[in-house]
DNA sequence: TGGGAGGTGTAACAGATGTTACATCCATAA
DNA sequence: TTATGGATGTAACATCTGTTACACCTCCCA
């Protein structure tokens, strides 16, 4: 149970009926920047609605090594956690907050029952698999189709757009891990970068101009 | 409108009176290996089920680069095409037909009202969606963490499973295109596979030794 | 206040992959 | 039969990315 405030913010999500009944079975969950909110192999039992802050997706391999997927932001859900929490199967990536965060967590046994009465469920799920899917498809295309320079342009881009702040508190060695390559490289990188006039660095910061 | 003989091999998906909707309003469209099922910037209006066969799902990019992304067959439909009839978008992959292939096209306009009606076309959908998500994770797991001669080797085992056969009538050229690499270097691989007897080479064919 | 941990800069080198160039081979159409 | 185009083999080289090693800096805590 959470209060009818909180829910409020997806009424462009949901009908009344629908959000009502969120309100009614769901917990709300607050988790701090940095925390890891699902990790591999973890059980998920809730499906989980982003009021607020961002999630970061990352997948890992058997030696430890990281690739970042994509970010989920307010108003939607994890379709690769969906996929984990319905097969009754462990969660293939680790979730971790990137900013404060609040979810509501919905039970899954809701799912079907919702599925069949709620039009604006249906939406909500399969627009959820779509962009999924479709951010999937982006990160395929950079590991394929572009250079490690511009996937890291890519990224301070797109970092900087979840953090909504062209100045970012990373280090260099946070950047290699998201991108899966070294330390020395993406240093190697930025200098380049900076050279040219589309960055400033400092020490656990970094500036983009435009 | 198709005969009741076409879909009865899926009863194990769908209960007999969805097989008998599915019967009334869809079509059987036989496709021979090689040709172009579905290209990138088509719009789809037909949810494919897959009787048949096998398809390969391609993504390419602006400067016509390529790389494979995962194989549908029997009993499967594609994600990311579900993806484009629903939104009425247009298709962001290429399907090439792997084998002499038939598939059922349902009308996209029977989608909603199936999966408020019928728990076996939910299971499928959904079903369907994690399969992909799954594929699209292996594809970027390979493309992250794997050199190219560990890719090779799987896309030859996985290539060899779809076509049931040990022997692959394929073109280094063909490889190198799915893998979004180059013939020289394939050819250079595969030479050292021979070399380690893993493979033995000929013009247009290439076996798979165990 | 001194020392340690973590962050950054840089050079030198190694390995993987891509490119270019060219020879040869095979199948088939003219 | 010969000519042509596609397939393959191979060498030499270029480039990108990763690795190792080390210097130096900043911050914070004992």
């Amino acid at each position: 149970m959470i209060t009818a405030d909180s829910t409020k913010i997806l009424k462009f999500l949901f009908e009344e009926e629908l959000l009502s009944e969120i309100q009614k079975v769901s917990q709300l969950q607050k988790v701090p920047k940095g925390e890891i909110m699902i990790d591999v192999g973890e059980q998920v039992k809730f499906i989980p609605i982003l009021l607020e802050g961002a999630i970061k997706i990352v997948r890992e391999d058997e030696s430890g090594e990281e690739v970042l997927l994509y970010y989920v932001e307010f108003g939607n859900t994890c379709a690769m956690t969906l996929n984990c929490c319905m097969e009754n199967s462990t969660s293939e990536i680790r979730a971790i907050c990137e900013k404060d965060t609040s979810i509501i967590m919905v039970p899954v046994s809701f799912m079907d029952k919702w599925l069949v009465n709620y039009r604006s469920w249906r939406n909500f799920i399969f627009q959820n698999y779509q962009d999924r899917l479709n951010e999937m498809l982006k990160a395929i295309d950079s590991l394929t189709f572009l250079k490690l320079d511009e996937r890291l342009r890519n990224y301070l881009k797109e970092k900087s757009k979840v953090a909504d702040d062209s100045t970012l508190e990373v280090t260099h060695l946070d950047i290699a891990t998201d991108l899966n390559s070294s330390r020395v490289v993406i240093s190697r990188l930025l200098k380049q970068m900076e050279n040219e006039g589309e960055v400033s660095l400092g020490r656990n910061t970094l500036k983009i101009k435009y």
